[in-house]
DNA sequence: GGCTATTTTAAACGCCTGTTTGAATTTACA
DNA sequence: TGTAAATTCAAACAGGCGTTTAAAATAGCC
């Protein structure tokens, strides 16, 4: 294992767990059992190595959501709305054959980059990865075509805002639910869960 | 004005805008024109400024909210969930009388502290205003009875991400919406595009 | 006016941050 | 095996953090 990647995965699960602003350089490299200066040497500086972790995810998650959302839109028949969101669970789900809880991992790195660092992670996913945005509006728009590019424009950032957040909290509320409920949840399942939710946003009825 | 009113007044702008962790006592205190010490004379710490800045908001907007939802449940005919949202909507808005921009820096408070300090805010609002969560879930289910226990918690809690991860962004998002669509959009504006969404998410169909 | 209690102030405390340095070590290749 | 490049390492850097201190200033009250 090299000192890099040593890097890499202790720096996103702490990534994940406690913020960008919230994880110090000294706990990445005692966590990955590398010297404190190998982070500055293999990467550069802090704001470097937290594009490193997300670049990581998004060139294991992109190809495979193009080509989900590509096969939605060449089809024949009309998609709705439920299938255009199920089309990320697959891509998602998929993190986890990478990574050990790499879908959990990667939803909370995205909630996090949104709200930390007042939104240069929004900047550099929108600027290096514009083609997964651009498919998945026209996949919206095709099951949708009603809806203006405003409306959806809002809605698609509500549902972005639903995904992430609820996923930044996943492990309390997953925590919450078996206490309260004895109901033994996982990210699959939250997935699954919210889903029906999204799509029926995106779906509402406009009210002009 | 008060030393006290001055420090808060300067806290909750930057706060909204940087974060909890993001915000240092000395912004706070040059901002506020008070001297550094004043924070930990008047308030104790750093994390009773925090609280002391939510609950200012939280006794303003705690009374209204539960007179408008306690006037929902007790009216003969049931409500539907668009109603039970609209219901915010008022208190929210008396927030900008309360002060300039207040709406907007409570929602953004609200999101910081969700994903800011490891979800001590989150405890800080259940624990301490347990009757507007337990209002709030009792229109809900007057609305939409079949909703069991475990999947109204789940849809309470996208609501609440999608409302407080917008709320949060929401400056970044209206300065998108007004050079992508020429529209002037204020808060009260966004607020209106998200409750159909939100409404309409609560109210998805089943699938078990 | 004089005394007490409250508030403000400048300075320093100890600790943690990201980054840099230069020497020691390991690796790769001829 | 010898040499040059790549990597690791301990140490220090400058600066920011929340908090504390004790003296100075202000306010309230008899």
């Amino acid at each position: 294992m090299s000192t890099k990647n040593k890097i890499l995965d202790a720096a996103e699960v702490l990534f994940a767990d406690k913020g960008f602003n919230g994880t110090s350089l000294r706990e990445i490299t005692s966590q990955a059992e590398v010297n404190l200066a190998a982070v500055n040497y293999h990467f550069g500086s802090k704001k470097e190595l937290i594009k490193a972790v997300m670049s990581r995810y998004m060139n294991e998650l992109g190809p495979r959501l193009e080509s989900a959302l590509g096969a939605l839109c060449s089809e024949e028949i009309k998609p709705n709305l439920v299938d255009v969101f199920s089309a990320f669970i697959d891509p998602l789900l998929h993190l986890n054959n990478f990574k050990e809880n790499g879908t959990s991992i990667f939803l909370q790195l995205l909630g996090r980059g949104y709200t930390d660092s007042q939104g240069f992670l929004r900047w550099f996913l929108t600027t290096q990865y514009p083609e997964v945005i651009a498919n998945f509006t026209d996949a919206v728009h095709k099951a949708y075509p009603e809806l203006s590019a405003e409306e959806m424009f809002w809605r698609l950032h509500f549902t972005m805002g639903t995904i992430v957040f609820t996923m930044s909290s996943s492990e309390a509320l997953i925590d919450i639910a078996l206490s309260d409920f004895d109901r033994k949840v996982d990210i699959a399942g939250v997935i699954k869960q919210v889903i029906p939710y999204v799509a029926a946003g995106v779906a509402a009825p406009i009210i002009r």
